[in-house]
Parts: C-alpha cells; sequence; structure tokens
DNA sequence: TAGACCCAAACTGTATACAGTTTTAACGGC
DNA sequence: GCCGTTAAAACTGTATACAGTTTGGGTCTA
C-alpha cells in the first residue's frame, strides 16, 4: 500500500471535511461514497477506516461513518498537545534552521497573506494550518510533521463548531510575528508568541454552541 | 466500527510486534493470518491498514505487508517528538496530579518491579512502555495518551533493533526515580530525570547493527 | 388522533470470487 | 556447472455476493 487509490479518496475526504464542505455530524454513506468516486464499497470502507483512526470521522457499530464531531474536552486536550509539540518545535527550529529554512517559512506567510486577502477560505484554512507542519518539514522530521498534520485536521473541526469564525486575519497577524521573531533568532519571543496564539484560538472555544450537535 | 473483530487481530498482531514475537522484515501473509485467526482475509487487511497507519508495518504495493523495521533517522524523529510530548506531560502531571493518582503511579512501578524481577520479559517490555501512557492517561489526556502508545510501540521496535539489551533494570530504576520525584512534589527535577531517561535510551541506538536488515 | 407493532427497504459487516502482479522453480542454452 | 528464460503457483488488489442489523413508514388498535 497504500495502493493511491485509497490514498486519493482519503484525500478528497478529509480536503471536505477540513474545508467544511462536508459538516460535522454528516453522516458517509458507503454505497453513494462509492457510486461518486467510481470504485466499489471496498475501498471506500479502507478510506473511512483511515479516517476514522485520524478521528475525523467516527464509526458507530452496524450504523456507519459520521463527521466527527469533537467535544469541547478533546479539543482541549488537542490543543494541550499542540502546545506540548509546538513549543518544543519552535524553539528547535530557531536553534537549528537555517537561512534558507527561515526563508521558506517567510514565504509561506506571503502565501497565507495572499489567500486571507483575496478571502479563498479554503485555501486560508489549508494554509494557516500547514504553516505550522511548515515548521517540522523544514527540521526534517517527518514523525513530527505527521502528528502535527493530524491534530491540525482536527481543530480544524473543533475551530467550526466552536469558533466564531473571522479570526484568519488575526492568526496570519501572529503567524507573522512569530515569523519575524524567528528570523531575528529570537527563541524566546518566538516560544512566547507561539504559544499566546495557540491561547487565543483556544480560547475563544469556551462557548459550546448547540447549534450542530444533533 | 470498530468491529472488535478487526481490533482483536489488531491488538495480537500489536503485542506480537512489539513483545519481538514477530522480528521487523517479517513476511505478513494475509490467508496465512486469515486461517490462524480463523476469519478471511477482509479482516486481515483491515488490521494490517491499521498497523501500517502506526506505523508498526510497512505495506509495499503489490508485494504485501512486513513488520517494520524503523531507520535510524525515523528513530531519532521519535525520541524527538518523545522528548517533546513527555517533558511538557511531567510538567502538567506534578501541577495538577492527585496524591491518588501518584499512588497509581507508585503501583504501576511496583508491577514493573514484580516484571524485572521474575524475569517476564514480555510483561516487562509492556509496562516498561506503559508507564509513560500511564501518567496521560491519569491526566485524563486521551488524546496524548493515544499518541504516545503509538510512539511507545514503535520504540518497541527500535529498541529490538538497535539497542545492546539488557537495560530494563536500567529503564526501571530510572522510573522509580521519576515518581520519587513526583511524588515530592519537584516538577523540575522529574523533568530533568525523565529527559535523562530518554537521552539515555535514545543514547544506545548510535550503532546501526547491520543484523536483521535484509 | 396517538401509539405500538410489524414489515420492507436500506445499510453495514463479512466472506468469496476474479483479475493482475509477483515470486518461484523448472528447463534449456552457453 | 551457471545463468537467462519461461511457465506455473502464490499472493495482493478490487469487486461482488450474502447475511445480519438498523431505519423508516404504514397499518392496526385503543
Amino acid at each position: 500500500m497504500d495502493s493511491t487509490a485509497t490514498s486519493t479518496i482519503v484525500d478528497a475526504l478529509t480536503r471536505a471535511i477540513v474545508e467544511h464542505r462536508l459538516l460535522p455530524g454528516a453522516k458517509l454513506v458507503e454505497q453513494t461514497l462509492a457510486t461518486q468516486f467510481g470504485v466499489s464499497r471496498t475501498l471506500i470502507r479502507q478510506a473511512l477506516f483511515r479516517l476514522s483512526q485520524n478521528r475525523l470521522v467516527r464509526m458507530e457499530p452496524a450504523r456507519g461513518a459520521f463527521v466527527a464531531a469533537p467535544s469541547v474536552a478533546e479539543a482541549r486536550q488537542v490543543f494541550m498537545v499542540r502546545r506540548m509539540l509546538e513549543s518544543g518545535l519552535i524553539s528547535a527550529f530557531v536553534a537549528q534552521a537555517s537561512d534558507a529554512h527561515i526563508a521558506a517559512l517567510q514565504e509561506h506567510v506571503a502565501l497565507e497573506k495572499a489567500a486571507v486577502r483575496r478571502g479563498d477560505i479554503p485555501g486560508r484554512t489549508h494554509l494557516l494550518g500547514d504553516f505550522h507542519v511548515c515548521m517540522a518539514q523544514l527540521l526534517g522530521n517527518d514523525v513530527l510533521a505527521l502528528i502535527l498534520m493530524d491534530l491540525i485536521s482536527r481543530c480544524a473541526l473543533i475551530t467550526l463548531l466552536y469558533q466564531s469564525g473571522a479570526s484568519a486575519e488575526h492568526s496570519h497577524e501572529e503567524h507573522e510575528a512569530i515569523v519575524r521573531a524567528i528570523a531575528q533568532r529570537d527563541g524566546a519571543l518566538a516560544q512566547q508568541l507561539l504559544e499566546e496564539h495557540l491561547q487565543h484560538i483556544e480560547a475563544a472555544l469556551t462557548l459550546p454552541t448547540p447549534s450542530t450537535t444533533p
């Protein structure tokens, strides 16, 4: 594996979920997806199993697969893990990154700015999350990058459920500040800004809106 | 999902790999496993897919599933992530844990001692790894616990490949020291001991032994 | 009219069948 | 005796079939 057929389906469904085209709680009927993708239920099931390991979908025995709706408790746990990983990551990055790595990160933030400016919501959602993965990849730590990718995908669901939108520009500005601190090789400041950044995101999810929970 | 039939197979194979009854590089033939477990290939494939997401098995297209043999580079990445997670975990644990939580951890270390004393190699391998997961569970952070569980399973493969055994007693003693520091609510000492503990484990894998790599 | 029961349609869970690839081993040439 | 070729056996990848469960509606009764 993984025979890329399954991976294609996983990627398509992941994008659909992360970009909020499939909403939490939505049922994912296997036969429907199978005909949509032009494959048999076998491959759809494989994809759904993978997504359920990422916690992007939840599978109930004999009832089927649903887009996950993380609880507030789970959301707090995800953010706690992100803080642990990313505060370690950013100090390692400041310590080890070359000028080229920093330039790549600045390039990424420029892409963010463009997406935010042109109102490209799916694009900016993706880029704002990928910022954090980017550092791990530039450091060459694929293990960390994959774990962060999963956590950030889950955060896309979390922000959809609990966050009162319009914080995209804010996140982007904080990314810019973090990169400036990195470029000045100020590890302590970068770490502090990042932790504040994550706390800002998490602070917005205090209110469990009873809207999309069936 | 997950219909427990698959989970049973996943757990059995995970134990077999982590306890070194299935060695890195070993081929996992689907039909053979299917007859052994008394199910069809369908469920075996589901289990193998899940294990390949945990990086305990590696799947090659059209060639099949093999017990994973992590590279030294991957091993270092795993340990880096573990350091990030566990240093944050232990300081949170010291800050938040109740006396009952600490007692539970002491209980766990006592189980370790018993397993080490009676030479129960599978048992001690499992318990020594679970020590780290235990703290996350006691803290109530299931997200963290699951991630750590995966990482520690991979470490079982890594130590088998690169470590010159007989460090089990050493690991156990370090666990005891860590728990003592926690019981005294000395967060800084506990964190320092834990980081030294992880560095001791990682330090043993400098030499890529060319034995089990086919 | 409201509620309980029952049946049919839909869906999931598992097994099996079939196609395509890889592996293995036998055979013939050098 | 050794290596390249080839054919058969074995194995993986995908689709389909079948059994068991859930779901929704319709009817009958109070």
